[in-house]
DNA sequence: TCGGGTATGTGGACAGTGTCCACATTGTTA
DNA sequence: TAACAATGTGGACACTGTCCACATACCCGA
């Protein structure tokens, strides 16, 4: 009875069926992953019929990129937001070492209270652009490491490429963990394998 | 024509269809990854009707945690061959760092010559048994850096529980130089991001 | 040897999905 | 105001996983 009954129901306004669209992608991929990203169960949310999609996504796949994109930038928010309570000037060596942590901490933290964004982060079909910004998972890391050697922590010889050797361990402490084949060990045991992680890097920078 | 002409086609041998159907499975797998190994194309390419597979599979998930066991236990198949390849007693030193190498090594090229089998190995819905024997990933990764604690290379202090973040760097390289972000570097880059993950890996070491 | 029971394969059906086509409506612009 | 582009609708198709009822082949005990 919601509807104000029959009448030519208005259109909604230009660009408002597309972002409703890609919202409702992202809240099936927070529940299910990208698997759950099905067209149709989208259109349904919007409250438009299943054909209305194709008139701003070519593909499902379409549909998809834009809502991967949407949770690789939400992972990026995070890591940002983490590394920006870490107090302190740009150089300092205890700043500068707290804030690489917080950006690791907040990667396996988006990973484990979102897995099914943190999965569709990941499950870019085809191509992803990323261009422009360099508020990325990856540019953040890269600020952070450049912050670790003006601050004098990290050896400017053994700087160039070192992030990702980083961003691996990381993603796959972040993915065995996961989804993959650690995921069903217990809380304590998963929580030993993250600090591991963390002293593992912490040793590979000094 | 090849077909016997009518006649109440003979039964295949006990256990052939389900052992036809995990094939089958794999062959999608290897071609397109988890999401290629639909349920009807195999029975087709076994040759039987689809329901057939509800004989041997309760769903279509258990078809697909049988091939993704097949997919892991050639992962693990190839890196034992890569590590028996390489000379040199149990317990001597640089044939241990060498072993060590061979299998991570061996990890990162099956994920690049078979990624679709390699997504499959790792996208196991629900829950993997693996028990019984340790001739998986993990149980290899410990007995090569068991062998480094003998041969003296490793710190016996050091040793617990650096096999999750070692597996998780190689783990990591392998996912997003293949299907994650990375994937479209240039060979001599990704080249480059292999050798810096392993120089990782030995500097966390020593 | 035979007769029944179990394992296996078949045929037909259903709902759900991505996608295509032709048509209707709206909003905008010349 | 008339034409046009953008957007939404209805109906259809092939394909998928899965269910049910039925048919057959094989095996084991009497």
């Amino acid at each position: 009875m919601s509807e104000p009954a029959a009448g030519p129901r208005r259109r909604r306004p230009r660009g408002d069926v597309r972002a409703g669209l890609v919202a409702a992608g992202v809240e099936l991929a927070r529940t299910g992953g990208p698997d759950a990203v099905v067209l149709r169960e989208a259109t349904r949310i919007v409250g438009v019929v299943p054909n209305a999609a194709y008139r701003h996504f070519t593909d499902r796949d379409e549909l998809l990129a834009e809502v991967c994109t949407a949770a690789m930038n939400e992972l990026a928010e995070r890591m940002a937001a983490g590394m920006g309570r870490v107090r302190g000037k740009r150089g300092n060596p205890g700043a500068a070492q707290r804030r690489l942590a917080a950006i690791g901490a907040a990667y396996l933290e988006f990973a484990q209270q979102e897995p099914g964004l943190f999965a569709a982060a990941f499950a870019v079909p085809q191509q992803h652009a990323y261009a422009g910004t360099n508020r990325t998972p990856l540019g953040l890391l890269q600020d952070a490491l450049d912050e670790l050697v003006e601050a004098g922590v990290l050896d400017p010889g053994r700087r160039e490429g070192i992030e990702y050797p980083i961003w691996s361990i990381v993603h796959g402490t972040a993915v065995l963990t996961g989804r993959g084949p650690l995921r069903d060990a217990p809380e304590a045991e998963l929580r030993k394998i993250e600090a591991l992680t963390m002293a593992f890097i912490g040793n590979g920078l000094t």
